[in-house]
DNA sequence: TACGTCATGTAAGCTGTTACATGATTTC
DNA sequence: GAAATCATGTAACAGCTTACATGACGTA
């Protein structure tokens, strides 16, 4: 990928799971590049204008495997709404209790997403997987597809979950 | 409370919901000083050991509750172990089963700290809800532990809900 | 020719992490 | 007298965010 696609990447669908920013993006590839984990090869659309496509080298494709085969140390916690609902008892119940909605509303728009997401991976239906695919024995499509489908349905259910939480809170607030 | 006293805080049961590093705390109280949301004391222990104990002062109560009743932006997401998941079929299933089992296990001791503090809570049985309730009501008491208590219960649930989607992912992972 | 998209960069500033550093007091 | 705990700090660095900046190409 060029900078500019891992960009539009990281605002589309990839962000649900990672995000980077822009203007963390360039320098990044050149620092990669530096260290040989990844190749650019410069393309030409038009007569000025240059793009640089980056491909995984082989060193690289090994440091990724590295990772993904390793423990990942957990963040630090830092949960705003539960910290919210822990002094809950220093504002008004209504006040808690529009953060609250404001949250499951927020929380309802990502469910629908990712359920379409879910959906679309399920059929096969993304270009990324589309592309993966291609390079991989056909028996093991609907496994790899299942997987990654599956990573979406964590995030629908952890979402549900947090819905049905905040609804019992609210219930609380008023005395339940 | 005194800087040592919320380092150690926060290396307790307040890192479940929010954590600070000690290096931040004494900049950032004398900064909150300055900003008059906090009020220093300076006691004596012994004769050359001084501490300096904090107590919000009106101004810091009101921002304190302003920020409880203001939606805050939720943080962008970078989920490791989603990622991880996503690109196991890069690696053999029993490397990204390792990562997984790994995982649930961390999860297992976090539940089971979880759920002490809960049963605490609800129990009116931590210093601190016992000072906060010494100003309360009594009415309310009941209402102001069962809120903090569900605040713990959504850290179980979450993690429960997270060690169950891990053991699906290593029944798809084998070809489930 | 104006606007949208493609494409790549930089700079300032804030937050957070890791690590190091020091000395007083209490307890065994 | 040694070790644990109390108590407070600092420095270097990594990472992220926000914002700004520039120019080429396609198309209506």
């Amino acid at each position: 990928m060029t900078g500019y696609e891992l960009t539009q990447f990281f605002e589309s669908a990839a962000k649900w799971v990672w995000t980077a920013p822009q203007s963390q993006i360039y320098p990044l590839l050149r620092q990669m590049e530096k260290n040989g984990l990844i190749a650019g090869e410069v393309q030409l659309r038009g007569e000025k204008l240059k793009r640089t496509s980056y491909s995984l080298t082989e060193e690289g494709l090994a440091e990724l495997r590295r990772w993904i085969a390793e423990p990942q140390p957990e963040p630090p916690t830092r949960d705003a709404l539960l910290l919210q609902v822990l002094f809950a008892d220093l504002v008004e119940p209504e006040e808690c209790e529009a953060v609250l909605r404001n949250h499951i509303a927020e929380q309802r728009v990502k469910i629908r997403l990712w359920r379409e997401h879910e959906a679309r991976l399920l059929a096969g239906d993304t270009p990324l997987l589309r592309e993966r695919l291609a390079h991989r024995d056909p028996k093991d499509h609907q496994r790899i597809g299942a997987l990654k489908a599956h990573v979406f349905s964590e995030l629908v259910r952890a979402a549900e979950q947090r819905v049905a939480w905040a609804e019992e809170a609210i219930g609380i607030l008023h005395g339940g």
